[in-house]
RNA sequence: GCCCAGGUAGCUCAGUCGGUAGAGCAGGGGACUGAAAAUCCUCGUGUCGGCGGUUCAAUUCCGUCCCUGGGCA
């Protein structure tokens, strides 16, 4: 497949509140697109108000795919996103429209343009095992399990991070080969797509004025009633998404951990410390143009020229 | 006014049987291939409330003053 082959894609990434919904609608009026969005946890249902989904005039603005689309307590993970987000994209070019994928999970869009190494998915029984031997000896233990099959793990795996090293053994057990070797030869090297990376770098004061802003706005507009009908009808802790930000600090005031005048402040610098991890995760990310949300004509511009090209 | 407990990093506090001090949180930097709004790594000089005294040496002991809680009047 030589380049020109490839279909078209605008992707739209860039730090918490700082207008990437805006932005994607109207990239997507403009040059007759739809938006994939390719946000963790608004992929989620029924985390509506502290995951800032698109409200109802933005939806009418623009075709929104892949909001809502897996239940809170079903297991999801960047590959089934990045299954859903192909075979959304897949339709929207059918429709010969253009697929504008926008959202600030860097690993979502990576996995979307850079592929994931084809390994077998996440085996919950396997799983389950490990969390036992996590809950009762640490982590320590499940690293040596690790290293002692393969010793040099503590080269490539973060030895203290229980995800990575879960995700290494559970590898290991089903492949028989290290997870390093398969990364390796992989490096995210698909190319499914011709696509232009936006990434929009705000001002930091102007962006932390905007994060307290959707706080107070998402507080007002009822997040903590949210959390409180979520655990009624999914009262499992452990749902992934619960450790989000907002979702997790409302559940901490509910819990009475953390006093109600502490509870803004407390999402906002949570809000405010991922704002930076998505920029330091853009700053590594190959391919990325930067550019100011402020200037929208400037954004459209490289857009029409990147599609005229 | 008297009694008690405190005043140590931006915050909450630990500690030094006298040799100028350390955790958690916050903050900075970084990593990131099926948990990714997650997870992990890394960075700690601050008149140890002020002033005196004892001592080779005081944040640590003594005195005094100031401030904050709580109690008794």
């Amino acid at each position: 497949m030589v380049a020109e082959d490839k279909p078209n894609i605008v992707v739209v990434q860039g730090p918490t509140a700082c207008g990437k919904t805006g932005l994607a609608i109207r990239i997507a009026q403009t040059f007759g697109g739809e938006i994939v969005n390719a946000d963790s946890v608004q992929f989620v249902r029924h985390f509506d108000i502290g995951s800032a989904k698109p409200t109802a005039e933005e939806r009418r603005a623009a075709v929104h795919h892949l909001v809502d689309a897996v239940e809170p307590d079903a297991p999801y993970d960047a590959a089934e996103y990045a299954r859903r987000a192909h075979a959304c994209i897949a339709e929207i070019l059918e429709r010969k429209r253009l697929p504008v994928v926008s959202g600030g999970t860097g690993l979502y869009v990576r996995a979307l343009l850079g592929g994931l190494v084809e390994l077998p998915k996440r085996n919950e029984s396997l799983r389950a095992k490990y969390a036992e031997i996590l809950e009762t000896s640490g982590v320590a233990a499940l690293f040596s399990m690790l290293e002692d099959r393969a010793p040099e793990a503590g080269e490539y795996i973060d030895r203290h991070n229980p995800p990575r090293v879960v995700r290494a053994l559970e590898v290991l057990e089903m492949t028989g080969r290290p997870i390093w070797k398969w990364q390796r030869e992989h490096r995210f090297r698909d190319r499914p797509y011709r696509a232009l990376v936006l990434a929009l770098k705000p001002d930091f004061a102007a962006l932390e004025e905007r994060i307290r802003l959707r706080t107070r706005d998402m507080l007002e507009a009822g997040l903590v009633r949210e959390v409180q009908k979520l655990l009624e009808r999914f009262p499992d802790r452990n749902i992934r998404a619960y450790g989000s930000i907002g979702y997790r600090q409302a559940l901490e005031f509910l819990d009475g951990k953390t006093a109600e005048a502490e509870l803004e402040e407390s999402i906002v610098r949570a809000t405010r410390r991922y704002a930076k991890k998505q920029l330091s995760w853009l700053n590594t990310e190959p391919d990325v143009r930067w550019c100011d949300p402020e200037n929208e004509a400037e954004i459209l511009a490289r857009a029409a020229a990147f599609l005229s090209e």
